[in-house]
DNA sequence: GCAATTTACGCAAGCGCTTGCGAAAACTTG
DNA sequence: CAAGTTTTCGCAAGCGCTTGCGTAAATTGC
């Protein structure tokens, strides 16, 4: 059997009550008493039972992270700085994965509804809406979204901005005299996804490029996708002479279909990435990418979403961070 | 404030009890009284304090999964093997990081210590020892250890056949007619190091080479360590002709060493890397690798854990798996 | 050295749930 | 239809902790 509060207050010869106190560093406990509770913890090498704290405190110190796709390495960076964040405020994080299933999502959320997490982080994922938002007035939304657009400015954020980033992307093409340029997003439905489009668009025409709806894909974010994607593309009837890939895994597939397919990058086409990883860059040609501030989404979503639990904040707010671009061999022209 | 269990009863004008029962799927509640229950829960949507409920019950459902390292794919796909075997089951996981810190592990461990969790499985990562025991005997062991190999038999083990991996991998160097293979693993220390070093030693004499302890080397897993190894390496007194590199990120690392270099694999060096991934397959060339059985590691291993703490098992059991050897380009002499 | 403060501690309720046990109600059976 | 059996349900204790409140002890001030 598990030592408990009971046995120390006993063993101290002091009430529960002195005992729980001492262990928290609260005040109301003599030095003396305060130490000698200390050593026979100690001694005993006695362990709160964390449930009944979390019952009785309604506080468990646990935030959930909930993460659309383990697969992306730069989620996971994201996740290690919440996890460092976390781990400096006291705060243990406990990692849940949905595999971009909707259900699974909110299953994860009745970690929250249930008081086993003080608050939630999601990660990516669409915006599915209605359980979220069921969750958010059933709970006093501890809810913090990072690189997810909500349809009502309805949860506090961080996002990447994304738009400014394919801007970037499709400049810097330009630049290199790149003039058809693709863009590979996800699923349309997405917010997120029209948010690159807009970017896109608005760089397209800023550059005085004629815009064509052909050139936008959509796809999955896995390898095959982004093979198939290109198997698609040269198949139509407006081959471009660059791609925009704004999914990691995709951009894999791509790059592979363009190789397999004989063509060379930058020659035939050039390629801008997502995500300065290890992928990217182990990839040959090493790939212009736009990178994610990942470290500071980590920090900035677990500083937000403490707000949230400890201020008891209910207004939201949204910190919106800008991607860098890495250039590399695979969007420098040749014939520049 | 949450709807509780008290709240439901009231509503359906019967015990706490009852609505206990009709919840869990109990018997000893009429077919009527439960619906009734069932329907007003549902129409309240009630969600139990899994705190609570953790504390009435001395169960909660949840398993920590206690991951050495998060950058390397091979885990993750453990962990998502592990995941989908628990959600069938009804249990949830919790992810942990450790980051290789022997501290974390032990502050994770108290998850389990502290009731938060029913059991835990650890995924790699040396074996420290001290605490780990500690808490095996305070607590009856729910614990399950993948690829990792403890001192004493003591904990129930999921394995990866190291030894005979590279026994494989060294076969199939030699039959390619490479004559100096050099191994690349991880520090001495780790019990599971050790083993991959026999089966090397094993297959070089059983091959009738020579063996030459110049010729293994021990870095840290992530890209850095791969490249500063080569380096070091190409100055040393034998030049290896092939290399076995038994970690994910060391490998990477190498291979982009040799690149830079300015040799090529496997004309000036042979390649055979650790894991099946998107890393290993991606990079120039492909790389032969010993493939892990990453879904069976992790089914197997929560299977494990389920019985230790289902059916109270104290027995420790042990369960290895081997390696496969998938070759590609990376390993194919020209000169065969 | 005695009243007024402050500090240290214990009491007991309560967090939301589970579960053993006993009583009442509903069924059997001959 | 009475006695026995089974089913259905409520009572109450308890899981291990926190916390408001009240009182006794220690401290201060003059």
């Amino acid at each position: 059997m598990q030592i408990t509060l009971k046995d120390i207050a006993r063993m101290a010869d002091v009430a529960e009550s002195t005992v729980s106190r001492a262990l928290n560093d609260k005040p109301g406990v003599g030095r003396e008493t305060k130490l000698k509770i200390l050593k026979i913890a100690k001694e005993n090498n006695y362990r709160p039972n964390q449930l009944a704290r979390g019952l009785a405190a309604k506080k468990t110190n646990m935030i959930a992270v909930i993460l659309a796709e383990m697969d992306s390495p730069g989620n996971i960076e994201i996740v290690k700085s919440i996890e460092k964040a976390a781990d400096e405020k006291g705060y243990q994080i406990i990692l849940c994965n949905t595999n971009n299933q909707e259900d699974k999502e909110e299953s994860y959320l009745s970690l929250l509804e249930s008081n086993q997490v003080d608050g939630a982080i999601f990660i990516g994922g669409k915006l599915v809406g209605s359980h979220l938002l069921r969750a958010s007035f059933s709970q006093d939304n501890r809810i913090v979204l990072v690189n997810r657009l909500a349809e009502e400015n309805f949860f506090t954020s961080v996002l990447t901005d994304y738009s400014q980033g394919i801007y970037q992307a499709v400049e810097h093409l330009v630049e290199e005299n790149f003039k058809k340029i693709a863009l590979v997003c996800g699923s349309r439905d997405d917010l997120i996804e029209e948010e690159k489009i807009s970017g896109y668009k608005n760089a397209l025409r800023d550059s005085g490029l004629d815009l064509n709806q052909e050139l936008i894909f959509s796809t999955a974010n896995d390898r095959q996708a982004g093979y198939n994607v290109f198997l698609e593309i040269i198949e139509g009837d407006v081959i471009p002479d660059a791609f925009i890939s704004t999914r990691e895994l995709t951009t894999i597939g791509l790059v592979e279909a363009i190789k397999m397919g004989g063509y060379f990058i930058p020659d035939d086409f050039a390629v801008v990435g997502y995500g300065d990883n290890i992928l990217t860059s182990v990839i040959d040609p090493p790939l212009t990418v736009l990178s994610e501030p990942v470290e500071e989404l980590g920090k900035s979503s677990l500083e937000f979403l403490l707000k949230l639990i400890n201020d008891n904040l209910d207004s939201q707010q949204i910190k919106v961070l800008t991607p860098e671009l890495i250039i590399r061999e695979s969007s420098i022209s040749k014939y520049n």
